[in-house]
Parts: structure tokens; sequence; C-alpha cells
DNA sequence: TTGAAAGCGCTAACAC
DNA sequence: GTGTTAGCGCTTTCAA
């Protein structure tokens, strides 16, 4: 509490220079000689002198701040995505200011005004749940006319234009079907509990490409979208009901429950019924068996949209991208069959 | 690009009036009649006015902004920690940035640095792990000799007068063991990765105590500290050398691999061997058996860190406090004794 | 080589 | 009730 900051002003005062020559030479502007560019120089060090952020930046109107606006953190893939900015942002010198919308709508607005008015030089965002429900996303279009950039990732809408990074949640979807079918699965299912996300839709998309290309009617597939409460349940009814012998799951919950369902009611995966899900690699890993995951490399996703966007706010792009990230099946115990 | 964001010196030029009246009758200063002010706000919501936040903390020296430092956000404990900072904050019309500092010294004197010049007005932390070895914690001091509240949750130090939130480790650790004892264990290890943190040690002391008290002298216990690369193969040695019935896993690495090895040797759990982790909860909840679990409460954690740091900021708090949050056991299979 | 002064966008004490 | 003005801490043009 004794040593408060020190300012450009003092400084100059206690040196007996002018501010400007302060500021000057701090910023080893030519204008100043080396004698007393040193002189100042010592003097600050010396009192430690750090200039004031909000100061530059108001003056400067940058800020060297993103912000990251995202449904959930307590979700693995988010989290990756966020560690996957913060490597590219901290090596490139920007910070990053986080919000959690929670999937509200009005979180997501609150957060997006508040982070446009001047903190931030521009946003990255993964769209809540809520909005992408009721597709209200003015608030993103303002935030863009206004002059901060903002970038989409992995849940995005076609109704903005603006840079994106995303996975081919249809393409995903369908190779992980297609390794089922290759299995030897015939009765094949999926569990979401994410059908009023984007990429749920796209999911289920590939998934019924997948089963009507690749094993044709007279294996129709069999979707359940739920709820995260009626998940159990429901997987149960649909475990007991149909003979099924492939499962993709295509969230974190739905691909546990049903391994877990599985397991319970005594069938052995992968041989009676093989799975693949969407998990995080650590889950993925050490449930047993372990599970056949499509691993949406967030960590790619989050470095990507870092990238991107820090480009654009520094001028190096004009037309917008819209990156798509390589996924990939990485298998595990839950579709390795034994003949 | 288009409508640039409007400022108070525009609105006044355009309804004709003094700078100072806008701000006013915006802040609904009493100053200003009725009329001005419903004229004001008229237009200056026609036309989407929002005050620059960097103006506004520039002026009031406030930001409404806490700096987070976490070692790691790829680890459940500390994301779940940021959740419930993030819960606080948010209600309390807060906002964070977030900073990882990998575990690395620099990183966080330069996050500390960088947070503490003007872009926040309190800080929370968790130290990192290269700092808790080499006990530098100078940057903290000067972070709040300069007027910027530094408040330490989970690893924190004794050589800093600050705001604490931590769980009572050792203690936790002993309640642990002794549930190991009471299930009838009396051959007892502990694996560790995280030797080197103030939490790892305590946890050691406390499991030394444990067993020292309930078994005697006749059941010493084991200890093993060891590296992520070597956990593997060390526990596999451990287990082999000697026959344990019980162990206190205190990390999430050695929880898990602790549970992986025990079960390739073909031991029973919890029968052969009874097992007590540090682990997230879908993981813990999802092995199987599901692993018996300290559980850490993070977001009780953070909640209880955001809380406090703001009443201080606030200037509801004299006397800095050290919170000791509640932890528990949540027994699963990992523990229960078939007898 | 140095300094005076304006201004980033806003607030508030003080005049009028 | 409204306006003038100074100033938060800094950068930068322009003048000396």
């Amino acid at each position: 509490m004794n040593k408060k900051k020190i300012t450009v002003k003092e400084l100059a005062q206690q040196l007996g220079v002018s501010i400007s020559t302060v500021s000057k030479a701090l910023n080893d502007s030519y204008e100043i000689s080396e004698v007393t560019k040193q002189r100042i120089r010592k003097h600050a060090e010396k009192h430690n002198y750090k200039p004031n952020r909000l100061a530059v930046n108001l003056k400067s109107g940058k800020t060297r701040t993103i912000g990251v606006i995202l449904p959930s953190i307590l979700n693995n893939f988010f989290t990756t995505v966020l560690y996957g900015i913060e490597q590219v942002t901290n090596k490139r010198d920007y910070n990053i200011i986080t919000c959690i919308s929670n999937e509200s709508h009005d979180n997501e607005v609150t957060n997006t005004e508040i982070l446009s008015n001047g903190s931030t030089d521009g946003l990255i965002v993964a769209i809540a749940e809520e909005t992408q429900i009721n597709r209200n996303y003015g608030h993103f279009q303002e935030c863009i006319d206004e002059g901060n950039p903002v970038l989409m990732l992995d849940r995005v809408t076609k109704s903005i234009s603006c840079d994106k990074v995303i996975v081919d949640d249809f393409n995903d979807a369908f190779l992980a079907t297609e390794h089922l079918v290759n299995l030897g699965c015939k009765k094949l299912a999926l569990v979401s509990t994410i059908e009023f996300l984007g990429v749920g839709k796209k999911r289920v998309k590939g998934f019924k490409k997948a089963v009507s290309e690749l094993l044709g009617d007279e294996h129709p597939e069999l979707v359940l979208e739920t709820s995260l409460k009626k998940l159990q349940l429901q997987i149960e009814n649909l475990l007991d009901d149909h003979k099924i012998d492939g499962v993709l799951a295509v969230d974190e919950d739905a691909s546990l429950v049903v391994h877990k369902v599985s397991k319970s009611k005594g069938f052995k995966i992968p041989n009676d019924i093989a799975i693949i899900g969407y998990a995080g690699k650590k889950l993925a890993k050490y449930i047993s068996p372990s599970l056949t995951t499509v691993n949406q490399n967030g960590v790619k996703i989050g470095r990507a949209a870092a990238r991107i966007l820090i480009d654009r706010l520094e001028g190096k792009k004009t037309d917008f991208v819209t990156k798509i990230i390589a996924t990939n099946i990485v298998k595990r115990g839950s579709t390795f069959k034994i003949d």
C-alpha cells in the first residue's frame, strides 16, 4: 500500500525534465539523447515504473486483449479449446479475458457488450445453446459493425459473416459410423443430448447418411435424442427394445451413460455392442473397456482461432476464412472386436 | 465497420448540449431535468451508445476486473475453481481476466505484472509449481505493495500476508487414511507426483501421522514420490514388492495409474487393495470400480475466493483472512469392501 | 535534443 | 438546470 505506482508525470518532476521527454525516452525515441535516455531509464527502473495499461490502451485504441466467450468451462472440449487459445495469445503477447455464457443467451449478450466496449480488440466465441435455439445473433453483428472482429468456433452460424474455426462434424460422424459398420455392426443407434446444437444436428446427418449408404434400407438407424435427465432411462429402454450392436454417442454424457448401461446390462463391449463416443482423453482412456472416440482436437481449434483472429486484428487478413480442423478417430477398447 | 461507436462528445454535439450534461444525464444525475434526461437517453439509446470501459476505468481508477492466474487449465480441480470464481464475479458484476502460468515462474511473474498494471483491481492466484520450488514470491509482494490485493488459493505460502482460501490438506489426508484403516487395511502406501507442492507435502504428513497413530510401528507406511514419467513403472514395482492393501493417491495421475495397475495385476479392488484418490468427479464415477475420492470442492474454493477478494476491493474487509473450505470423502466402489 | 500542448473518452467539482 | 474546465496516465505532433 506504500509505494503506489509511479507515473510518467512523477518521474518527470523528480528528474526535472518534461513529461514528454520521459515518455519518449522510455519508448526509445530517436529524438532523445542517449545520456538522457539512460538517466531516465535508470530512474524509472529504480522506482519500478510500469506504464498504466489502461492509459496506453485508451490512447492507442488497442488493448492487445481478446475476449473469449464460452458456453461452459466444465466441459473438457472447451477447456481444451481455451488452452489452445491461451498458448497462442500468450506467445503473441495478447491477453484473454474469459467469460462463461453458461449456455444462456442473456449472459452471452451481456458478455458481448461488456467485452466490446473498449476492453478488447476482438472476440472468440462459441455460441450458447440458447442462442442457437432462438437464432438471435444480433449482438454479434452489432459487435462486428462497431469494428470489433468476432471469430466463431465449433458452434457457428451462417447468419453472421466472420472468421470461423470448425470441425467437419458431418464427415466425422460419417467416418465414425463407417468404422462401426466395418466392425460388422448391423443395428446401429445414435445417442445425443445435444440435438439443439448445430454440431449435434450435423453429427446426426452424417450418421444417417452413413447408415443408409453403407447398410441400406433393411437396417434402419435409430436416433435417440434426449435430455440429460432422461438419458439413462431412455438408453436402458433403447437397449432393451432393440438388438443394437453399435452405438455412436455424440457427446460426453451420452457416451458415458451408454458405456455404463451397456455394461450393467451384461453386454460385452465391444463384442455385443461396439461404442464410439465423444469424450475427453483421460475419461476415454481410463474407463474400461476404454472408449474409442472422435478426437475433436480442441487445442488445435483454439490455436487456429487465436491465430486467425490476431492476424485479422493486425491487418494480415482481409476475406473471412472458415478453417476446418482435422479430427481423427482414436481407436480404443470399445471397438476392438475379437473375432 | 460502419457505425463506429458513438462517444459522449458526439452525442453532445448532435443534441446541442454540453458534454457534461450528456454524461450527467446518462448517469442519472439529480442536476439534470427530467425532460433533458429523457431526450438525451432516447438519443443515446437510438445510437446504441455504450460508455467506453477503458475511459471509465481510467477515470475512476477501478476496473471491476479481477485477474486470475492458474497453474493449469487442463486440470479438473482448477477448472472447477475457475467455474466457482466466475459464478461469483458474474453475479457481483465483475469480470475476470484469466492467465495460465503453466507452472512456470517466469510466466507467473509476467502475468502478475501485466495484470497489476491497471487492468485489474486485484488478483486471485494459485502459485505455480516452479515458484513453490524456488520460493520466489517477490512479484506478489510488489503487487500488493502497489495497492493491488492478492488472494491465494489452494497453493499458498506463509511468506506473503494476504487473504487465502485453502483446504485442510493435512487433515483430509489423515481422514482418508483413517478410512482405509477402518476398512481393515494394514499395509498402506501413498503415491504422489506432487511432492514439490505445499499441498503435496501436507498430504504426506497427514498420511504419515494417521498411519503411525492408527496402525503403530509394526505397520510402517510406504511413500512413493515420483514423476509422471516414472509413475507407472514405480507403481508396478511398489505393488510387486510389497503386499499393499490400501493406497492413498494424492493427485489425479497417481490415482488413475494406481487404479489401472492394480487391475492389470489382477488385484481385486477394493478387496485386495482399497484405493482413495484425488480426481475429478466424472472420472472417479465412471472408471470401474468407481474411485473413492477426497472431494476438494473446487467450486466452493473459487466462490469463496472471489467473494473475499471482492469484499476486500469494496472495503468490506480489513484483516487478512484464511478461509478453510471443508472437503469430504466421497465413498465409491474402490473402498466398498465386501466382508 | 527537449518541451508545450492537445487529446484518447469519460467524470465531477465548480462556475454560471 | 446547464456548461466550463480540469484531469485520469499516456502518446505524439508541433514548436522552440
